[in-house]
DNA sequence: TGCGTTGACCCTGGA
DNA sequence: GGTCAACGCA
């Protein structure tokens, strides 16, 4: 963090800030979160009590950084007392420790937290149980009005009676069945983790107000990005003493699409009557011209409370901008930009320090390819989780169970996993069992077998059975134990390294890492015990596991690089429907998070900024381009042109027929300043001998098609017989084979 | 009855 | 290219 040496009067007025309620507005770069730090370090020097301050940070990865931070100011002893989270880890160790004597929403201190894929196939069950087929088949919908309501807060007793439409009436029932039946397994949804604890508030006065008393200071980071649930439990806490110091920036506002409620930022002083408002507007961390584009940017939205950042340092270097021609140029363009900043002789950067920020996931695939195939070390941030991923999931599900033997959702993973025999027939026959009134499957499965009801699976079903109930005996072991325990007994690692071999290396890989995880968390964890570790392992995205230090070029989405920084930041898919998303383009508010979005994006860098964008992008597969093409997004021209290198082609009509490789109409503009390291053939022989493109000579040619009439090659593949050209006639895209088209195109 | 194969749909973002 | 439900085989 480039902060300074000394804090300057708004940080240093906000760390001292004596009492009362508090709205810190900081914009992107302005030290926020060492004022955080040191706003902490200041209350422990003032001798609050360490275990009396709860601090709510965006992510579990700033939540370590800020314990670490405390750690060195003030020791160890006081930073572990401490109460630093995120509002669903804070979530669970509240709803964990009130559920301890009597339960909290039905449920005992071991419940388990059900991520999408869970809350899906309880969703599925429930749609199926009410005989709606229709709407079974897009859970994710129903989920979604689901989550929404548990943000605002509305149980499913509360939208029953406002649903109006046939649809909305159908979803509330739904969410009614589905609340049941998560109660019935003893477990929350991540909207619960917060949902519950302002409900469990209500329904007991005197526990709000043990933890209002015993917070004397609740301090939240990413202020704007908290919703209406999330704003109640800040609300209940600071009750009584209002020492509540919120920070936030309402320009890097970008979750309303998950609830996040904008008007607890703008409606803090009247949610907290006399609060103090201070202004952090300088900013330490980018170099001018990125501030200026920056701050041209966000000026485009309405919607806002309006600041000017500022700072002291140098214009640096012009902002860049690429176009290419589809998205394997794009990812030739970044990488090269990237090794001139860290690879390239007398490039002082580091790998580390160059990250690519891009809208979608989808858009990692091409940098992944290029990256490769220079051998450039990256780290994916992001699309599924460690925690997510099928093996390991697939092993935490019998974990789940000796903890929580209620928990369907794992049962029935665990059930035929790894295969053995036990499939849809005995299925029915222990969900039979459960409607007639077992207590668990694990129980309706002992009956069923009992009963002589699984014929065929019997031996199966015992020896799982077996298992299962030695697991939840030696609950107490360290999580890595028992996972060791599985392996051997169900012959996890033989089934599938049979199921796939090409998969089987990466997920022993991840297997292996999941019990080293697992047996640090056993031997560190302030709080051990497998309930724990399995939260854990739920709440855990995969930006808290982004190692600091490696020297890796990191590739992650926008949203996931929010409060984070680096020397060299690259925006890759700058188009109109991506960049803004296509979703977007018709709801202006929408326009504006996307908007900010993109302010966040620019913002992230301290030296230099590349933009990047594709004229054709392909979708879904490699077959055929599906994208919209080719309009850069409206956010590139909105930043002054005398702040933007542009690198664009002139645009012509009629493609290039001078046989170059290049097509014309896609050529970059040289630089001007003279061959690069990579031109001259200095570096690395693959930047040499690649050159910009490695596509196919034809792409960019003018071809002719017997009913299509005239179109550009886009991509080819294939060869000989079977090569095949994508083309676009005019707004359409085609796979078209070479030998259909005519006109002087076939050059391979 | 379980399991492998086929074809539809698909991809905003994330705790 | 990847996932998932429906389908038909052993």
């Amino acid at each position: 963090m480039s902060s300074p040496v000394l804090l300057n009067s708004a940080q240093s007025a906000a760390v001292e800030h004596e009492r009362g309620p508090l709205l810190v507005l900081a914009g992107a770069g302005s030290g926020k979160t060492r004022v955080l730090t040191e706003r902490v370090g200041r209350l422990l020097e003032r001798r609050v009590a360490p275990d009396h301050v709860l601090a709510f940070t965006f992510t579990n990865r700033a939540a370590r950084e800020m314990r670490e931070r405390i750690e060195r100011r003030v020791g160890q002893e006081a930073a572990r007392r401490l109460w630093v989270g995120t509002f669903h880890g804070t979530g669970v160790r509240l709803l964990r420790r009130e559920s301890r004597p009597h339960g909290v929403a039905g449920r005992g201190p071991d419940f388990v937290i059900y991520d999408r894929e869970d809350q899906e196939g309880l969703l599925r069950e429930v749609l199926k149980g009410m005989g709606l087929n229709e709407e079974a088949a897009r859970p994710g919908e129903i989920l979604g009005k689901i989550s929404d309501a548990k943000s605002a807060l509305v149980t499913p007793e509360e939208a029953m009676p406002v649903a109006m439409t046939p649809f909305q009436r159908r979803v509330s029932e739904a969410y009614a069945f589905y609340e049941a039946e998560l109660r019935k397994r003893s477990a929350f949804d991540f909207d619960d983790l917060i949902a519950q604890v302002v409900w469990l508030f209500r329904a007991r006065p005197e526990v709000a107000e043990y933890y209002a008393r015993r917070f004397e200071h609740v301090l939240v980071d990413e202020y704007q990005d908290t919703n209406h649930a999330q704003f109640r439990i800040v609300e209940a806490l600071g009750q009584g003493h209002d020492n509540v110091f919120v920070v936030g920036d309402d320009d890097q506002s970008i979750y309303r699409w998950r609830g996040a409620d904008i008007s607890n930022i703008l409606e803090f002083e009247r949610a907290f009557p006399g609060a103090a408002v201070i202004r952090l507007e300088q900013n330490y961390r980018s170099t001018g011209n990125i501030l200026a584009a920056a701050n041209a940017v966000i000026e485009n939205n309405r919607e806002r409370k309006g600041k000017r950042l500022w700072c002291e340092r140098e214009a640096g270097a012009s902002l860049r901008f690429v176009l290419a021609a589809d998205e394997s140029e794009e990812a030739q363009r970044v990488v090269q930009f990237i090794h001139e900043r860290a690879l390239a002789p007398g490039a002082t950067g580091k790998l580390s320090q160059c990250a690519v920020l891009y809208r979608t996931h989808a858009q990692s695939r091409a940098l992944e390819t290029e990256l490769r195939h220079r051998q450039i070390p990256y780290e994916l941030v992001g699309g599924i989780s460690f925690y997510q991923r099928r093996e390991v999931k697939d092993l935490l599900a019998y974990l789940r169970l000796a903890v929580n033997p209620t928990d369907a959702a794992a049962f029935w993973r665990a059930l035929n996993t790894p295969k053995r025999g036990l499939g849809d027939a005995v299925r029915a026959r222990i969900e039979g069992r459960l409607q007639a009134g077992a207590p668990n499957p694990i129980e309706a499965m002992r009956a069923a077998l009992q009963e002589g009801a699984l014929s065929r699976g019997a031996s199966a079903a015992t020896a799982l059975l077996a298992l299962l109930d030695e697991l939840h005996a030696r609950a107490a072991e360290p999580a890595d134990v028992l996972l060791r325990l599985v392996l051997e007994r169900t012959g996890y690692l033989d089934w599938i390294a049979a199921e796939d071999e090409r998969a089987a290396m990466e997920r022993v890989g991840n297997i292996e890492e999941l019990l080293e995880a697992a047996a640090a968390f056993a031997a560190l964890a302030p709080e051990p015990g497998l309930a724990n570790y399995l939260a854990e392992a739920s709440l855990l995205t995969d930006a808290d596991r982004v190692e600091e230090g490696a020297d890796r070029v990191l590739l992650l989405t926008a949203h996931n690089a929010k409060g984070l920084e680096f020397d060299h930041v690259i925006v890759a898919g700058l188009e109109e429907g991506l960049f803004p998303h296509a979703s977007s383009l018709e709801v202006p508010s929408e326009l504006e998070e996307e908007r900010r979005l993109f302010y966040v994006a620019l913002t992230r860098a301290r030296q230099q900024v590349l933009l990047t964008a594709a004229a054709f992008r392909h979708r879904y597969s490699a077959g055929g381009y599906g994208g919209a093409g080719g309009q850069v997004s409206r956010f590139v021209d909105e930043i002054p042109a005398e702040l933007l290198e542009r690198e664009e082609p002139i645009r012509s009509s009629r493609a290039s027929e001078n046989g170059d490789e290049y097509p014309e109409s896609w050529a970059p503009r040289r630089e001007r300043r003279g061959p690069r390291d990579w031109e001259r053939g200095t570096v690395k022989d693959s930047w040499a001998s690649a050159g910009p493109t490695t596509r196919s000579a034809a792409v960019g040619r003018e071809v002719y098609h017997e009913s299509f009439g005239r179109g550009i090659v886009m991509a080819a593949e294939g060869q000989g017989d079977t090569l095949r050209y994508t083309v676009r006639f005019g707004v359409r895209i085609k796979k078209v084979l070479a030998r259909f088209l005519t006109e002087g195109s076939h050059v391979d």
